[in-house]
DNA sequence: GTCTATACACCGATAGAC
DNA sequence: GTCTATCGGTGTATAGAC
């Protein structure tokens, strides 16, 4: 792909390097105004760098956005295998799941708007990026996916669509989380501030276990 | 608000106006790409105009962009003002409702990610506009919230978060249909086939009324 | 109401000095 | 690895003829 590494980590450290500083600056405002919505002028100015340093680091703009979105999966992905997965119950299983999910995206406001412009600003990211990017999102998803298949078999979940259950799910956590101000009005509350967290959390279990009827059918 | 009507309606009719002819073009582009993502050359070229042109019809690019936005709102709001609120269950009505706002987003498959992006671009609208546009978004809200508050105190729904519940609402509606080809890749169909279409509402329905657990609590 | 011509800022990207 | 200077192109918006 096209945001390898030119610099493979120094390892003696010395501070963040600039490639770091670069992918945050980045990321904070991709995630606030998008692809097409970021000049690179102010990035550079953001990192405290002349514009044209960026591109000793990512040869061009798509790359950086990419290498944005790669680090982000990458975090997400490995927060979701450090849960340990003991022989729970199916809901048990995806109960810790929504836990990290929205724990990770509660603590990195930049993620959820991230995530969810990806998913329908496809035109940007070309066929070879996007693949790559897809994989490291699949593992993530077949992970759910499998716990739900295993319910379903188990007789513990009802037979449901398992991708249209994983949609629901994204819906939940990753565009609650993305809903900025309109969320925050809705709310009344700031989405990210930690008792709103607590409630959303609280929300997702027991919307999952129970939906919305007050009486067993 | 800034994007008033210059000709108020031609009702001798004689094919769509000019207007109307922007209004459906940019709809399509600031859908697929958002507002950075498309320039105004674009849009009058899919028109047949020139781009000079379109400034007499709309001001600035902005205007335009709120227009398309307006337009979108309101007809969500006829569609479910149309529907009979006979004194059903607060179930029966929600069910009623999201029967409505998935055909609508279904069969205007623009709407969805008009919708969801101008969550998160709200850096885009300035005040005056949002505060207008959230007025058409909250008539259409506050109908489900009232549905759900009186069958919260009917005993017929669980003491769930109002808020919370709607934006569960949104993101399993509005996410979903906005969710582009991630969407099809998941489902292995694309996302506004007749069939899937189906297949969401019924998931929607049954998720509400019982969630993912198999047996009653 | 649509056109051509134009203003001027910014875009992503490159060249080459240091 | 960062800088200045610059390239060609496009961005929104305006002026004014028709």
């Amino acid at each position: 792909m096209s945001a390898d590494n030119p610099t493979p980590k120094p390892v003696t450290k010395a501070g963040p390097s600039s490639r770091a500083k670069i992918l945050d600056s980045a990321e904070a405002l991709f995630a606030a105004r998008g692809f097409s919505g970021v000049g690179l002028r102010e990035v550079a100015q953001k990192v405290g760098l002349g514009k044209s340093s960026l591109f000793h680091h990512f040869p061009t703009k798509l790359s950086l956005y990419v290498a944005v979105l790669e680090r982000i999966l990458t975090r997400m992905d490995e927060r979701l295998e450090a849960v340990q997965e003991r022989p729970e119950s199916a809901l048990a299983k995806l109960r810790n799941w929504v836990d990290v999910v929205v724990d990770t995206l509660a603590e990195n406001p930049t993620y959820a708007p991230l995530l969810l412009r990806t998913l329908f600003e496809g035109d940007v990211v070309d066929r070879k990026d996007r693949a790559h990017l897809n994989g490291i999102l699949e593992r993530i998803l077949s992970r759910v996916a499998r716990a739900l298949k295993e319910g379903i078999a188990a007789g513990e979940i009802r037979p449901v669509s398992v991708p249209h259950t994983l949609q629901t799910l994204i819906g939940m956590s990753v565009y609650h989380f993305a809903s900025g101000e309109f969320g925050d009005d809705l709310l009344q509350h700031p989405v990210y501030s930690a008792a709103e967290v607590r409630r959303r959390k609280q929300h997702i279990f027991l919307f999952l276990e129970h939906g919305l009827a007050a009486e067993p059918a």
